[in-house]
DNA sequence: GGGCGCATGTAAGCCGTTACATGATTAT
DNA sequence: ATAATCATGTAACGGCTTACATGCGCCC
């Protein structure tokens, strides 16, 4: 029985300060994009379903000349769900699959040069993900007045970089170890 | 559109030598599990429908005190999709989820202790994934005779061990700094 | 007698994406 | 004109897991 945790993830961002799924989508794509996706057919549907179960209370806007607006907020159960939540550890790694080392397992028959080259325009993709890390995390730094939130982004976007770097170096190794196997 | 990878995988062990359903499996467990997992419920499916496709064809062996077995073998032209497969370069990185990220950024209003205790748990699985990735290379390299296999299996496992060292790394980094967190 | 290994499969259901549907305002 | 932004939603579909179903032989 796997949990989902994102009616979680909707309730931390109603504590943040997002009360719409709007809003909420947009913070996600903008913040929580490197370990955290969702789409409107989630989102809507689940915080209908937060409301059903008394985790959150909606209230309909009606706005001049922009669509009606509902905002959602956390209710004292849904505080002592996210509660809970927070504290319970983690118990399980995500389990990526990765389609280039399923690749690289079935490449034994395979020329050199084609496996080079997968490596490389891997590596490529590892090397832009690190500089849009990066970027983010110079933009956050020289913040003039920064959030009691950012700290927190900063920690989850240097795991992004450790990850990543320490991905790009395996890849490196893994091209030097490649040229050296004797072609068969 | 996103293309669903685990044919080219049931192809691939069929090269490698893996002809039944229950073989695939138990191969998927025992060496790529750490990058890629299939259920029963997705490879007896999918193996039905690389046989209607043409990649692959099907031979039923009945066998004397066992339950009868089917085995699967590679057609050519299941051969040329597979080529034209590991050809392809990969193009977008596993997006993981991650719950841990997630719980942290939801915890700035926790106190310092739940945090981390938090990522003392999570450094507690990433050390036991990567003592058992180090074990399973271990046993590789003292192998008497190596199968062709054998390196492209290292070098997965090398991947796990980079990747997992680094968040070790950055989970002890984290904890510093949470420390040094000024308790609001 | 019970559990494990071998061996194949199906059905229900969850999670999630994508495409579609609507519609006003504002900027180019 | 038309594209983007704001704003909410549904339907279809795909991938995958879990539970269930079957059944023989072997070992303890």
């Amino acid at each position: 029985m796997k949990e989902n945790h994102t009616p979680y993830a909707l309730l931390g961002l109603m504590t943040a300060g997002f009360h719409t799924g709007y809003e909420m989508k947009q913070m996600i794509d903008g913040s929580l994009n490197h370990f955290w996706k969702i789409s409107y057919g989630q989102i809507y549907p689940a915080l209908k379903k937060l409301v059903e179960e008394g985790s959150a209370d909606v209230k309909v806007t009606s706005q001049e000349g922009r669509p009606d607006k509902k905002e959602y907020v956390i209710t004292p159960s849904g505080e002592e769900q996210l509660r809970s939540w927070l504290l319970k550890p983690v118990e399980d790694l995500p389990v990526e699959k990765n389609e280039l080392l399923l690749k690289l397992f079935f490449s034994r028959n395979q020329e050199k040069s084609v496996i080079l080259h997968q490596l490389d325009s891997y590596e490529e993709i590892l090397q832009e993900k690190r500089h849009t890390y990066q970027s983010i995390k110079e933009m956050l730094l020289r913040e003039a007045c920064p959030s009691q939130d950012t700290p927190f982004w900063i920690i989850t976007l240097d795991y992004g970089l450790a990850t990543t770097e320490a991905a790009v170096v395996w890849c490196e190794k893994t091209k030097v170890r490649i040229k050296e196997m004797k072609e068969e």
